[in-house]
DNA sequence: AAGCGATAGTTGCATCTGCAAGTAAAATCC
DNA sequence: GGATTTTACTTGCAGATGCAACTATCGCTT
């Protein structure tokens, strides 16, 4: 295997690896402090929000909220519990389940969503002007198609 | 709480999000596939080759690696049961550790390394050129410093 | 130098997560 | 149309991780 990573994506790399976990832990520390939910039931959650109709197919959902199926079996059984969605199963397969938002599932987003905004505006927006913002989407962008081909489109 | 959150930096943010974990994904299942440990022993183990005389607190380490002290007391049991690393007691305080990188560590090290820089190659450098590059590491050199002052001079 | 609060590291327990195996239903094959 | 393969989800089990409690030591106070 030959060298083949130029020391800028090298450097960029060590700093997007950091400070990834940095702004996470500190996004997370922050919802804790509310006494709100954590990162991966708003990711759920969300991606129902903006499903038509409000609702996905299990492993639709698993695949939005960056889970496996089966993890996303155990976050869903615990969303459920706390009745912020309802399992439906699917009319069209008897072998589905469709995940559906609640009303107190959308109520839930809504008390979330201020806190992590604040987080994502002081540890990471506030870090960059308006060009970089762009700049960085338009790179990510690229590296998402690459990996994830189907999540574009359904992202946006 | 008022909207704070401009839309290019709420944009970065949810692809910086998701191309964080689908490359994390990525380099992992690659590093599986060839039968090598996780990226949290290529973390703890590059720590301490980059530290003087190669070894490190605990704590240090453990803040280096991303992980709490008892995440790192598992991770350095595990470690140090593959003769990765040695715990030596600390000369000048009784109550430290430190951690101390031997040959086969340097070894597993650069078995991982090639896996490793190509995963960041093939997954991420790939997207971008070297302007990029370059323009993402500023921005994520800010928000490390902020997020964790101490890291900026530990890495450079 | 004895006491006391602070610090370093480890361990118990609970939670989260994934892989692989299991169950159920659909789709395909013959 | 009955059997086999595939697909969708769930469950058993094992690994990873963090918080809080615990032990041992340090360093400051008096």
């Amino acid at each position: 295997m030959k060298k083949e990573l130029p020391a800028a994506q090298l450097d960029a790399w060590r700093r997007y690896y950091v400070s990834f976990w940095r702004i996470s832990a500190a996004i997370e520390a922050d919802l804790v402090a509310a006494g709100l939910p954590s990162l991966s039931w708003y990711d759920a959650l969300y991606q129902l929000y903006r499903a038509p109709e409000r609702r996905l197919r299990m492993s639709d959902l698993a695949r939005g909220a960056l889970l496996s199926r089966s993890g996303l079996t155990r976050l869903v059984d615990k969303l459920e519990a706390e009745k912020l969605i309802e399992r439906r199963t699917c009319p069209e397969d008897g072998r589905g389940q469709h995940a559906q938002l609640t009303d107190k599932g959308v109520e839930c987003l809504r008390r979330i969503w201020p806190v992590y905004r604040a987080g994502i505006a002081k540890y990471f927006g506030a870090q960059m002007n308006d060009a970089e913002a762009k700049q960085l989407a338009t790179v990510f962008r690229r590296i998402v198609a690459v990996l994830d081909p189907g999540m574009d489109e359904a992202k946006e």
